[in-house]
DNA sequence: GCCGTTTTCGGCCCGACTGTTTTCAGTCG
């Protein structure tokens, strides 16, 4: 789906040339919008170009279609390059600027030829930028505290490092019975997050943005006004937004978003004559809707829909006709399919393992430990495997009245010629076998993960991600073809959702599920805090359009046996 | 540029905050 990732990047840039250049602001949200239904295709877009599908796709009309059909047969687009080649290099990143919109940029570019960031830094410096029109101190400052800021941070935050950060913020404003809680794209379990929203509800909305904007560590304010504030923390931009109670629902499906969600369901209120808003549904003057989120939807025709499917990519269509998934819930998972013991390189004893899943009332969990050759993580000879497991038997007779059992697993290396790291007869003495690949990386993957998955001991294939990988260069995986392998091998997928290791993300997700695999939730933990990971990965999986019955860590023990072996 | 149960043109979601100016444009989400 590379394809699908090149063209969305081009689609965007597109419209920031186009917003450059001042064009007509319902053609720039025509080509974001087009750009954002690619990203999310669950499809290849190749292959809906050679059916001839494109048009079918919601955003994408006769002029993108043949902008698309242009770029997978000749591998650029004229009018892309025309259009790029106007613009001066250097000058579409500046648009990233807080303050700096396409109004300014054109401003700057045509009164005082800024081409660059340096160019931009230039005229800050000497005095310059603060004699055009509508151009004061205030607003140069501004300007150039956010070049530091951009400076500073690079990318997004991932989901883990920005729930913590925003549960710091809740805890700390949280106080005298105040209601509070994460809107934007954290609250729709995005992988990564560009800024945290918060929403609150308060009788006192002047002393509680004086609390938000007063924090400690707060490295700039941005904006603090009677119902809003705005503030950099951390590196991190926090935005809180305060609303009457009777309008909280309504303000937290506002804020919740996505973007494109919010713009479909606007429609569909106004097609119903009605006005849609963060205060409310109105009826002319009259508010029909706002307390809560299900009365907003419901007020629209809609059932409530989850917060982790509201990204326009068919839910609003599937709640019209009663076909929402019923996604999988965390009281469905029955146990955690990968978990390292410290007999590899975990911190956790089996015993330790059994206590904290007995808290979150597991009925099994798999010790995956690493196999012999991965040296740097302890990875267990036959001898110690065996040892292992002899301990797991012991446990698990003497826990047989807390109803959980330890499955003995592995994850078993795929080794640089495609043979997997212990032999047949001990795979076959395992309850699950995980395979996956820490070595060789630059060579062969693809085919070297299809020879273990057609190993008919191997249950679960774990697609080599996260920091491990990256810092390698040469790596590469074709996303598509491991799903189309594991369709034809009959193999489950696992969904690993370590922190920084969710490259399998929600459109791989859908993906799957649509090509009919089962998957299966591997926190992949080394240490205490099972159920944060199990909490993530469930997060992928619920994006991902998943129901109870996609994944097989839902299924009771019994029945869990009977799939794999 | 896209789209259509007020269809092939004329719409396209809606409001808060800032800074500069004095009534509002620009930016953001």
């Amino acid at each position: 789906m590379t394809k699908n990732k090149e063209l969305a990047e081009i689609l965007e840039k597109m419209a920031k040339i186009l917003e450059f250049n001042g064009e007509n602001p319902f053609k720039i949200s025509a080509y974001l919008k087009a750009a954002g239904a690619i990203r999310n295709l669950s499809q290849d877009i190749e292959k809906i170009a050679k059916d001839e599908r494109l048009e079918e796709i919601p955003g994408i009309g006769k002029s993108i279609a043949n902008k698309i059909k242009e770029y997978l047969n000749t591998g650029e687009i004229k009018a892309y390059k025309k259009a790029i080649s106007d613009v001066p290099e250097g000058i579409l990143e500046l648009m990233d600027i807080q303050g700096i919109g396409p109004k300014t940029l054109r401003l700057i570019y045509e009164k005082l030829h800024i081409r660059s960031l340096d160019d931009l830094r230039r005229v800050i410096n000497d005095g310059s930028l603060a004699t055009l029109p509508l151009m004061g101190e205030k607003r140069v400052e501004n300007i150039k505290k956010s070049i530091e800021f951009l400076d500073k941070t690079k990318g997004r935050l991932l989901i883990n490092d920005a729930l913590i950060l925003a549960e710091e913020v809740v805890r700390y404003l949280n106080k005298d019975g105040l209601i509070i809680e994460i809107a934007g794209s954290l609250r729709r379990r995005k992988e990564t997050i560009g800024d945290i929203d918060l929403l609150a509800s308060s009788d006192n909305k002047d002393r509680l943005i004086e609390t938000f904007i007063k924090m400690p560590d707060i490295e700039r304010v941005i904006a603090s006004g009677a119902t809003k504030g705005s503030i950099i923390l951390k590196g991190t931009q926090v935005d809180l937004r305060i609303v009457d109670k009777n309008s909280y629902g309504s303000a937290l499906q506002y804020f919740t978003g996505s973007k494109m969600h919010n713009i479909k369901l606007r429609k569909i209120s106004r097609e119903k004559g009605f006005k849609l808003n963060e205060y409310g549904v109105f009826d002319g003057d009259k508010k029909i809707a706002g307390e809560t989120e299900e009365d907003v939807y419901n007020a629209l025709g809609l059932p409530w829909i989850p917060p982790e499917l509201r990204e326009d990519t068919g839910e609003i269509e599937a709640a019209k006709s009663g076909k929402l998934p019923n996604l999988v819930k965390m009281e469905d998972i029955k146990g955690d399919l990968h978990v390292h013991s410290n007999y590899s390189d975990g911190t956790l004893t089996l015993e330790d393992i059994v206590k904290e899943a007995s808290v979150y009332g597991y009925e099994y969990v798999s010790v995956s430990d690493h196999s012999q050759s991965v040296k740097y993580a302890k990875g267990l000879s036959i001898d110690r495997l065996k040892r292992r497991n002899e301990e797991i038997d012991r446990i698990n007779k003497d826990n047989n009245k807390k109803n959980i059992v330890l499955l003995k697993g592995t994850e078993v290396d795929i080794l640089r010629d495609g043979s997997l790291d212990y032999p047949d007869d001990i795979l076959e003495e395992l309850d699950i076998v995980i395979a996956a690949i820490h070595q060789g990386f630059k060579n062969n993957i693809n085919e070297r993960m299809l020879s273990a998955m057609k190993n008919p001991n191997v249950d679960i294939i774990a697609h080599p991600t996260g920091r491990v990988i990256y810092s390698r260069e040469g790596y590469k995986m074709d996303i598509e073809r491991l799903i189309n392998d594991a369709k034809s091998t009959d193999t489950i997928l696992e969904i690993n959702s370590y922190p920084n290791r969710m490259d399998f993300n929600d459109i791989n997700c859908k993906k799957a599920k649509e090509n009919g695999i089962k998957m299966s939730l591997g926190t992949d933990t080394h240490s205490k805090g099972m159920m944060k990971y199990m909490e993530l990965g469930l997060s992928i999986a619920r994006r991902g359009w998943l129901e109870k019955e996609d994944l097989i860590n839902t299924y009771p023990l019994e029945e869990l046996k009977d799939k794999l072996y």
